[in-house]
DNA sequence: ACGTCGATAATCT
DNA sequence: GATTATCGACGTA
C-alpha cells in the first residue's frame, strides 16, 4: 500500500488535477475498504483564481485548510446538505486544491450503493449505477466523507490516494493524456472572467486497456456488475 | 435529453 | 440576512 505522498501534491495544481485522473481514492470505513477510480477533477488555483474560496488571499475559518500542507484534505459543506472533498496542493501557504468531482466504483460496490441508495449494487438500475459517484457530493456520501475529515492528512489508512493498491486487488490504470478532456468548471458563475477557464478535467475513456484496434463505440458489455 | 426548482445549513457579511 | 465549488425530482421534448 503506497499512498501518494505530500510531494505528489506539492506541485502546480493543474498538474495534480490531471495526475489524479485514473488514480484511486481509497477509504477505510467501519472495517471495510472502499475505493473509487477518479475520472473527474477540478483545479482551484489559489489567490488569483476568482473561483477559489481563497481568492485574494481570503483567510477565514473555512479557508484556513487551503493554506495547510499539500496532501491535506479540504472538506467543505455546501447548499445545506452536501460535502465536497479536495486535496490541498502547492507548497504550504499557497491556498490551492483539487476538487474530486467524480469516479467509478472500484472496491466496496455494495457498501457505496447502500450509502447512496439503500440497496446493494446489483439491485441498482443502470441510471442509478451511473449516478453512484458522478458528482462531488455523491462521492462524499458514498465514501462517508464529512467535515470531520477537514484538515486530515491524505496519507493515512483511513483516506488516501494511490496509483494502485495491489493488496486490495487494485492494479494501476493510469490515464492516457489523450483521454483527458479539459472543460470549464461547474457551478462557479460567480467567478466572472475566470468562469471559462478550462480547469475541469474528465477522463473520457474508462476502459484503458491497451487495445490495438479500438472500435468506435462501447466495446465491452461488462458495463455493470463488476467482479 | 434538457430546463427549472426546492431542499437545507454552514459560512460569511 | 444572503450566498452557496450540489442533488434529485419533476416537467417538457
Amino acid at each position: 500500500m503506497e499512498p501518494l505522498s505530500e510531494a505528489f501534491f506539492a506541485r502546480d495544481t493543474l498538474s495534480v488535477a490531471k495526475a489524479l485522473l485514473g488514480a484511486f481514492l481509497v477509504r477505510r470505513l467501519g472495517g471495510a475498504w472502499l475505493a473509487v477510480r477518479i475520472v473527474e477533477t477540478e483545479a482551484y488555483v489559489g489567490r488569483r483564481d476568482r473561483a477559489c474560496h481563497a481568492y485574494g488571499g481570503r483567510r477565514t475559518a473555512r479557508t484556513e485548510t487551503l493554506f495547510a500542507a499539500p496532501g491535506t484534505a479540504y472538506v467543505y459543506f455546501v447548499y445545506g446538505m452536501h460535502h465536497c472533498l479536495n486535496a490541498v496542493t502547492e507548497p504550504e501557504g499557497e491556498p490551492a486544491a483539487v476538487l474530486i468531482r467524480g469516479g467509478e466504483p472500484a472496491l466496496g460496490h455494495d457498501l457505496m450503493a447502500r450509502r447512496r441508495f439503500g440497496a446493494p449494487f446489483a439491485a441498482l438500475s443502470p441510471a442509478r449505477r451511473r449516478a453512484l459517484l458522478d458528482g462531488p457530493g455523491k462521492l462524499c456520501q458514498a465514501l462517508g466523507v464529512d467535515l470531520r475529515l477537514n484538515g486530515a492528512p491524505l496519507t493515512r489508512r483511513s483516506l488516501f490516494f494511490a496509483e494502485g493498491v495491489p493488496e486490495l486487488g487494485l492494479a494501476p490504470r493510469p490515464a492516457v493524456p489523450a483521454d483527458i478532456r479539459a472543460t470549464p468548471r461547474i457551478g462557479i458563475d460567480y467567478a466572472g472572467p475566470d468562469r471559462a477557464l478550462p480547469w475541469r478535467f474528465v477522463l473520457t475513456t474508462t476502459h484503458s486497456e491497451t487495445e490495438a484496434s479500438t472500435p468506435r463505440r462501447s466495446c465491452s458489455t461488462n458495463r455493470s456488475g463488476r467482479p
